[in-house]
DNA sequence: TATTGTTATACTCTATAACTATA
DNA sequence: TATAGTTATAGAGTATAACAATA
């Protein structure tokens, strides 16, 4: 890449696109931990408290006040763990799937309407440039 | 793009990127808020409580707070408006300068070295890719 | 009287420490 | 005694409402 600007560029431009796919959010209800926790119980299933703290990287009080709020609004079930009695299992419902989904497709909707605005060569490299940007995030 | 996934393929790499190169912060101690009027004042010079408000949509009363808080750390100074006896200008230091620009590199440094490890193909993908992607983030 | 900035106060989100119930 | 979860309490950060100073 010799001396051109493109490292802090790329990085400019990619900060800026996901701050605009955010203001894109549907849901002002919901906090980002909130969702957070949501997109989580949807990926990986059932999940107790203690769990979803450290893959949230919050402390398990924290946790107990986020699955409540969640709770209250219908987006999270909660059901005992059938050996171990001190555990509580926590689960995404229908209604936080249809939520989540509608987020989605909000901003994808939102990011389609530009997409189809491009050249068909600026959407053949946008479309190349994909596994390359997911790679460079891998962990 | 026809019945591929590209929208909502893209709409991931670009978030999973941004929020990798948020974890790469130099600066805990900086609250976003800090930084993002820092980044405001670098750019554009002096300005007013109300300007820098309206700018980062926060409340005057947040942004004093900010703004004091930046003072008390030494990023910002605070000068009296020559002409208007009810206003109060705001500058970033040279110290806030120096700290925003290493925190810049520090994520340069961390995005070129994941860059150096790609393919001259997929280097050439993304740099064609840098318009693109800042043209879809435009207004 | 209108505008700029600040102070007073309350709410939200998260944290640490202490407590309850189960293993 | 150790672990899972919760409750009690405190500390940031931001908001609205009320106030002081200047135009």
């Amino acid at each position: 890449m010799a001396t051109s600007n493109v490292v802090p560029e790329l990085r400019i431009a990619v900060m800026r696109l996901a701050r605009r796919l955010r203001s894109e959010r549907a849901s002002d209800a919901m906090t980002p931990s909130q969702m957070a926790v949501l997109g989580t119980l949807m990926r990986q299933g059932a999940m107790c408290p203690a769990d979803l703290a450290s893959t949230e990287r919050v402390q398990p009080p924290s946790m107990t006040r986020i699955l409540n709020t969640l709770q209250e609004s219908g987006m999270v079930t909660r059901t005992p763990h059938p050996t171990d009695g001190r555990q509580v299992l926590y689960e995404a419902t229908q209604e936080a799937r249809r939520m989540v989904q509608e987020d989605r497709e909000r901003r994808d909707h939102w990011l389609s309407q530009r997409l189809s605005m491009l050249s068909a060569e600026d959407q053949r490299i946008l479309e190349r440039s994909i596994p390359i940007l997911e790679s460079l995030a891998l962990d």
